[in-house]
DNA sequence: GCTTGACCCTGACATCGTGTTAAGGTGCAT
DNA sequence: ATGCACCTTAACACGATGTCAGGGTCAAGC
């Protein structure tokens, strides 16, 4: 299979597919005589498990984690719910800083009045230079 | 003011000061006969406007909208209300999309018993080839 | 056989915000 | 005058991805 029907079979992008290879994600697949690579079937199910856990917010260097432990006959599931867990928090944490930012602008747009006058609060409190609300 | 005293001063990182005044979000300041930079106040309050808008996650493009509209003498309070709606709501969707991924993994994880077998409907998860829950 | 268009190859540059490091010049206090 | 803290520019790196350029390959239709 080459690479762009493995891109699509997998839902992970030409460009990215390289990328894995070139940074050891992925092994590199067998090579036809012209050069073009040649995904079987394993190779796409692997890119698969990367997609899926991309998509779950993993980094790159976590999804190398998973997928070590993926088929790895030794591997607990104590070792993959900590990390799933891990990452959950971090996430979390992620978006609480955010859905704070969110809360002071909005509460900044509250107090000002949107007019075609110049006053503005937002833009006030932006100026100060004792930076905390 | 040398450039880590302003630095130290506005908040920003002398880093990204000579960053910012590379991509031109803030003008060249004066320098001395050594060719030491040398900023004046009103140097540090622009760079600490800028520190002040990217903590509330206004990327640079949008500090630089920001500082075109301090000290506007035209500007309206309706521009600065709706960049600051604009990017509460791109926050809020952030957040949301992390929320939901941080759901995703503490879903899996409450379903994984942890123990040190193999069987892990976490990875069984990412490992599926069709994708959705 | 030749052309055409879709596909593949590698390599390089861009993004965004920030850190780090290297190799050198300056300023000031002892 | 020595040393240390500070400044200068420039370059390379991250992480994940896009895009472009300049080429080779393959299969189908003529």
């Amino acid at each position: 299979m080459n690479i762009g029907s493995a891109s699509r079979a997998s839902g992970v992008s030409e460009r990215m597919i390289r990328h894995y290879e070139k940074i050891s994600l992925i092994p590199p697949p067998a090579r036809r005589d012209s050069g073009y690579r040649d995904y079987s079937d394993a190779d796409v199910n692997r890119l698969h498990f990367a997609a899926n856990a991309r998509d779950l917010g993993f980094s790159v260097e976590e999804i190398r984690q998973l997928l070590g432990l993926w088929g790895d006959e030794h591997r607990t599931s104590a070792d993959v719910k900590a990390l799933a867990l891990a990452k959950a928090e971090e996430l979390g944490r992620k978006a609480e800083a955010l859905a704070a930012m969110r809360a002071s602008l909005l509460d900044l747009a509250s107090k000002c009045h949107g007019g075609d006058r110049p006053e503005c609060p937002i833009i006030d409190r932006i100026a100060r230079t004792d930076s905390k609300s």
